[in-house]
RNA sequence: GGAUGGGUGGCAGAGUGGUCGAAUGCACCAGUCUUGAAAACUGGCGUACGUUUGCGCGUACCGUGGGUUCGAAUCCCACCCCAUCCGCCA
């Protein structure tokens, strides 16, 4: 969220900048409720105050009956307070979840518009296929290498889940070796992360978990959540706490899985391993001073794409558009790889993303951070992106390294992984 | 899951109803002394919100949430977490 202060005396900012993303909001309404909420706080701090003093005076006066005279005031004086407090409080909480509303600011950079108006900034060193003979989607692929159960996953857990096989198997877990080991020798910590989280915790990240569209699992007569990404609990891993500026730039990058209920995803629904409700994903994250993150933006961003190039996969790199943005995101970028067997020719699909959040998930999550030999505490900026996720990686890696024989090229740095140069 | 003991400022640790935002020690910062350092000594040293041009002042915070009381770190209730032991278990 962003500050309330802030909010308030930029109000036009603010406005504007809801107007670009496409989300409704109403300023004025803020600005109405936090005078009055105010008004309430300054009188019950007074009250309060009048009520100690009150307190401070029983115990030094010696007849009976002015120290009943007394005890009478305070009661009074502390139900008047409770009766402010109360008001205030009420307003608090309203003034609350207008501002949780309010999406982050914007990067200057960042196209205005929807899903088509993102824009296309580099493509990776490996170039689209050509193939001379018809290409297979994943799913004829995985039929072909006996890879995936799309059936056994829909009768033991309902549509949208799936078993691996085989070299899918040995290709997920290189996946994910392949990625842990990259990051880690680029200063990333390996953490392997709870698979659920708290809600208080998914909504300081930006999730709305128990809600009809969302997208979160939560487990019954818990406050238990399956999480949808490690970024939930990488990002509550500080929540709270107050580090010093010398921990700066934190670089984590967790393993996890990662489900998804796809709610509002209906007829959207795709054949295979594309839109699931589980999956595994190796997550960067990143808690930086504000000075720091937009240059850590830049470098998950390049980080993702030396891991596939690495995986010998075409892709494009874009600049979201606003409305396209996550509340909590202040500027994201996409890498799409190319994927030959989707729709009739080929179409991009999306594999990695990262977002600066700024200080908007860190303000949610109270996390921050003392700047040594100065006053006062700061809250961190945390950035988040997909190093692998293992499904969708798999899809670029089968549908692009294809040969005419049927058998699928593994990619060198996978190899060592995988135990073979050659799927088939 | 059962039993017991705990949760107080960066750390250690005192504090069982008012004079407690909280002793003391360590750490840290500044100064005195010193060629320099150490030691010693002196002073400072939490966070958030509100208020003020500023010095400052006010309010809240002793695991979390409720309750009792004019007044709670202190009493009561619930929960969470930690330690140790027992049980169970990959």
């Amino acid at each position: 969220m962003l500050d309330r202060k802030f909010i308030i005396q930029n109000a036009d900012l603010v406005r504007d900048n809801c107007v670009r993303r496409g989300t409704a909001c109403d300023i004025d309404r803020i600005i109405e409720l936090d005078a009055e909420r105010l008004t309430k706080l300054q009188l019950a701090e007074d009250l309060n105050r009048q009520a100690n003093e009150t307190s401070q005076q029983i115990p030094k006066s010696k007849d009976d009956d002015a120290r009943k005279a007394l005890i009478d005031k305070g009661r009074d004086l502390r139900h008047q307070k409770e009766a402010s407090q109360n008001s205030h409080d009420e307003l608090e909480a309203e003034i609350g979840d207008l501002i949780s509303a309010i999406p982050n600011l914007t990067h200057p950079d960042v196209p205005t518009g929807g899903e088509d108006d993102a824009v296309e900034i580099s493509f990776g060193k490996t170039a689209k296929p050509t193939f001379d003979f018809n290409p297979l989607n994943h799913v004829e692929l995985g039929e072909q290498h006996d890879l995936f159960d799309f059936e056994a996953g829909a009768r033991v857990s309902g549509a949208g889940f799936y078993y691996l096989k085989n070299a899918a198997v040995r290709l997920d877990l290189a996946l994910q070796q392949f990625a842990i080991s990259f990051l880690a020798g680029h200063g990333f910590t390996p953490i392997s992360t709870p698979d659920l989280a708290l809600t208080p915790i998914l909504k300081g990240i930006g999730f709305t978990p128990r809600g009809p569209e969302t997208q979160i699992y939560s487990v019954e007569n818990t406050d238990l959540n399956l999480v949808g990404t490690a970024e939930i609990t990488l990002g509550g891993m500080l929540a709270g706490q107050t580090i010093t500026d010398a921990e700066l730039p934190m670089r984590l990058c967790g393993l996890s899985h990662c489900f998804r209920t796809e709610a509002g995803a209906a007829g959207r629904a795709t054949k295979g391993l594309y839109r699931v409700h589980q999956f595994t994903k190796v997550e960067m994250f990143a808690f930086t001073k504000p000075d720091q993150s937009d240059a850590e933006h830049i470098r998950m961003r390049d980080l993702e794409c030396e891991i596939f190039d690495a995986l010998e996969v075409p892709y494009r790199v874009i600049d979201t558009a606003t409305g396209d943005l996550g509340g909590p995101a202040y500027r994201k970028f996409d890498l799409e790889a190319w994927m030959p067997g989707r729709g009739d020719d080929g179409q991009w699909g999306e594999v990695t993303s990262t977002s600066n959040c700024t200080d908007y998930q860190a303000r949610r999550l109270n996390v921050r951070f003392k700047t040594t030999g100065k006053k006062g505490t700061q809250f961190a900026h945390t950035l988040n992106g997909t190093a692998v996720a293992t499904g969708r990686a798999m899809i670029a890696i089968l549908e692009n390294h294809q040969q005419a024989d049927g058998r699928i090229a593994v990619p060198k740095v996978l190899q060592p992984w995988v135990g073979c140069d050659m799927i088939g």
